[in-house]
DNA sequence: CATGAATGAGTATTCATTCAT
DNA sequence: GATGAATGAATACTCATTCAT
């Protein structure tokens, strides 16, 4: 509560006035659009505004300012992003059909796949404005914790006892597998343009890498 | 040399005009502290004139640009990036005692965890610039293919005939041990506040997890 | 209408926006005086902000460019100059009471008199642009040539059929008599401080001197 | 002596140092050119520097001020000017064969044709300070009329005895034809890009009209 | 609720001028 | 005498933000 009032303040505000009008779902399409495009700093309102199709002041009237509409971008696709995977971890580890790690693995790749590619540009937003922003990327990785690193040591504990990994501390193993994730949703998704990716294909060399390495 | 004119006409521009005075240097330290802190859009250049202790034209006078200024930082760090990994390639993989891939992997891994250590804050300028400027992006990547990955796809192969890689297409195990060391560099040299690094005992982790992955 | 991109583009940037407001009569009042004062190079936006009791910013949200607010100075002014010429020249020489060439010269002189010297400041800045804008002068002297030149020709050849002007070509009388005039008109109200002139008076003297010389 | 000072401090700070070196030649000739292409405010000195192949502080150790350069330019122009007009009319007119006013008329315009054709660039600079600078214009006027405009007057009476002129007072005489003679170095010279004229039927296209006018 | 005119602080860049070498 | 690095004030222009309509 109290390290998320970056986050939640701008989550309480979203929430306060119900569901969004035509203008502001225009405003935020064409903010992401453009934000992903040039940058938050490079992006002007101005700018925002003519592609919302919107007076400058309409932007102002529903975000009080750019900053602001940052958030209403970033929030919502943090709350979607973490909790999600939070509740999917329990759900998938206790119910088959994962009943292997690699089978557990794969639909959790699979499933990030399937978000970040429908949220790339909120994506390349977020991460461009963690780089330097130090509240959001002290807030984020203290929600990130929180919220998923906390349960996935606990499923890395259970495949452990059915000896499917090796012997190295979770949080070893959960930094080296998340580095590589990591580097892998970042190069394909903010960093190159996008072509569409084939999920299964990608999850299958993905978990093949992280399981086995590429020694011979 | 075609594709290169961004990148090259800067190192042109740098090498026409011979060592740097002092007050050249002052501003290159403060720009580069202060892109990376802010990033260069939200950097002004009053700000760096400033912090470099100099008056705002004599940016202007050696630099012409704040784009210009941008490359200045940049360019050195990609000549001495690219060409490095490229001539030590060679050289660390034809001369003992690299007589194994885990050996030269470590090795590899090691020089450029110190040269990023080195060059954390342009590293992370140059992440920053690389997620919006196409041209640079392109340019980047261009250099990065004809001076490196060549290179490496020919060591891979004489460490296939000795059995030491599994039996993947070598684009493949590039990109897959790639996509996992651009993982770690960014996200210790761009993305987490610098706590200085042990290169020995982390290349000893990195180059594990490569070759075995995480599997039991 | 292909040669006159730059008075037309800026016509129809005036048109667009129908009525000026306020601040914008202002600003273009501020501007006259400014312009005209110390010439458009060495006139300073926040200057004619200034003098006109606006902020700077509202000049280039009505102007875009000072380039701009020149021509929104000085278009208008040719619009109504040229075309008027060339309609009272038609309707002056084909209905009476101008019976005789010093008759329709007198009308017109008195006419240009008055319009130029309501109009004194925007016609010393367009002197002064003439002088070193390749683009505006090519422009102004085409469109002066089509709207005026052609009618005075015309007008002319009515005039010599009943032997009032001598057996000269018809391009030399225009050019003899409107270098005179237009030495008049510049030195008048271009160059010399602006004492008010009896039109009258001078038109006199101004058509005895055309017709007659100076010779004795 | 006391309205001069301008002018006549520029023409003191020219004698004090002797010849011009040839640094100092070529500033004058890059001066003149760029001064009389975009304008005194629009021209700076680093591109007059750079045009005359100098140093932009070699400007300054010979000038002191842009300005200074400016005067140093107008100077000699006026000083070769106004004197030789004064000197020739004494001359031209008491000794033959300017036997009429005619051919005094006519040698007098084909004398100033030929000193303004070889000072195009520097009359056209003239004409858009003088249209600016009061004080400029002020001594300008002030020299014209003490060295020029007096011995005119004496001139027109010797040759309106002679019955040569209208009955038409001195000084209206001279208004007259000096605004169609400026009227036509203006546009001529200053105006209009230069070919090259044909003096001597100028001239007497010039004589014809003056002294006739247009009347038929 | 939406507009867009208005603002003034801020931006990158240019300029005339100075001065140590 | 000539240079060109250095300056800081000024320039045209942009920006996020406000507010009367």
């Amino acid at each position: 509560m109290s390290s998320h009032n970056l986050i939640e303040a701008a989550l309480a505000r979203l929430q306060v006035k119900g569901k969004q009008t035509d203008k502001q779902q225009q405003i935020l399409d064409a903010a992401v659009r453009i934000f992903a495009e040039k940058g938050y700093a490079a992006a002007s309102t101005s700018e925002i505004a003519k592609a919302a199709g919107v007076a400058e002041g309409t932007i102002f009237r529903h975000y009080g300012t750019k900053e602001n509409l940052l958030l209403a971008v970033l929030v919502p696709f943090l709350m979607e992003a973490a909790p999600v995977i939070a509740d999917e971890l329990v759900h998938d580890v206790l119910i088959p059909p994962h009943d292997s790690l690699a089978s557990f693995l794969r639909a959790l790749i699979i499933n990030r796949l399937a978000f970040l590619e429908a949220n790339r540009e909120i994506f390349k937003i977020l991460v461009m404005e963690l780089l330097h922003r130090d509240d959001l990327r002290q807030q984020f990785f203290g929600m990130f914790q929180k919220r998923v690193l906390k349960h996935l040591y606990t499923v890395i504990e259970v495949y452990r006892e059915r000896g499917e990994v090796a012997d190295i501390p979770a949080e070893a193993i959960v930094e080296l597998a998340g580095t590589y994730l990591f580097g892998y949703f970042f190069s394909r998704f903010a960093l190159l343009p996008g072509q569409p990716l084939n999920h299964e294909a990608e999850a299958d060399r993905m978990v093949g890498f992280i399981l086995r390495g590429i020694g011979g």
